[in-house]
DNA sequence: CACATCTCAGCATAACTGAGATTC
DNA sequence: CGAATCTCAGTTGTGCTGAGATGT
């Protein structure tokens, strides 16, 4: 019978996967980074157009959608938000009247350092109880995995 | 240009997390298995309730919420829309009327060979080029940091 | 009555496609 | 005019909180 019983005796072969294991890992980090943003009015994925920003800020609408992988309208959406919340403001181009480029605001450069603290207590929460050597390692597999996912990665 | 020369010179010390690759490689993940799960009428994260069902049909949809890290309502909806697929079912427990039992269909039963393959392929093109020693590392660092990251995982 | 189990309503977010509007 | 850039409208899914409904 498939389902094989109920008890514990089976384990589903998609949960031998260890690109399963993966996504509850992500599951998990995504909840605890999360949380930890909330305290400071942020959901979790907003923090990655602010780290596109707080490197180098000023790019483009269409910069920021291939830089976060998702596609422009989505980021007409996030800036919105991100807008409302007076953490970024768009300026026109003067050379290009269709585009403009996206500019944080002062509150947004002054949320570096808490964000920059959240994703400090998560990676020492993810990483605990890894040698040095192995978050070594950890880290050169995952940049694997990145790049056999989406190649575009190669590049960067 | 603008920004520090968007050339290399800054790298946002966020991205010097393992942790930020590893959000990175879920986005990757998740867009890679959802473009095939699409493929067969399913979205990225229906799967794992029917992951769950393969598993132990006719788990309860408490059960199914710890089980998934969701709240009961989630999985209320998520439930109705397997049940429109017409993937599931609910049915009564004779022992207990507030509560039901989420059982497979024939047709839900029908997609596991589908979805283990779509795994099976996700599972391939992530690991694609990793030995098999690394491949072994990679899993335990990986179920390492899931304990860390949600600890209910310990028991399980 | 207290408690458990589930559903409903409403909210915010993510992310897509397809169809414009505007400008180069 | 063709192509690029962004926005709008509409759809679907996730996932939460708070407030019931119902049954043990």
């Amino acid at each position: 019978m498939l389902g094989n019983g109920a008890t514990s005796v089976g384990v589903h072969p998609i949960r031998e996967n260890t690109s399963f294991v993966l996504a509850k890992v992500c599951k998990a980090h995504r909840a605890y980074v999360g949380g930890l943003l909330a305290g400071h009015g942020l959901h979790v994925g907003q923090e990655m157009v602010l780290v596109e920003l707080w490197q180098d800020d000023g790019l483009r609408g269409g910069e920021l959608a291939a830089r976060l992988r998702v596609e422009p309208p989505t980021v007409t959406k996030m800036l919105r938000r991100l807008e409302g919340c007076g953490l970024v403001e768009r300026r026109q181009v003067p050379t290009d009247a269709r585009s403009f480029r996206v500019h944080l605001t002062e509150k947004g450069r002054a949320l570096e350092e808490q964000v920059v603290r959240c994703w400090a207590q998560t990676e020492e929460t993810a990483l605990a109880g890894l040698s040095a050597g192995e978050r070594q390692t950890f880290r050169e597999l995952l940049i694997r995995v990145r790049s056999n996912l989406d190649p575009e990665f190669e590049a960067e």
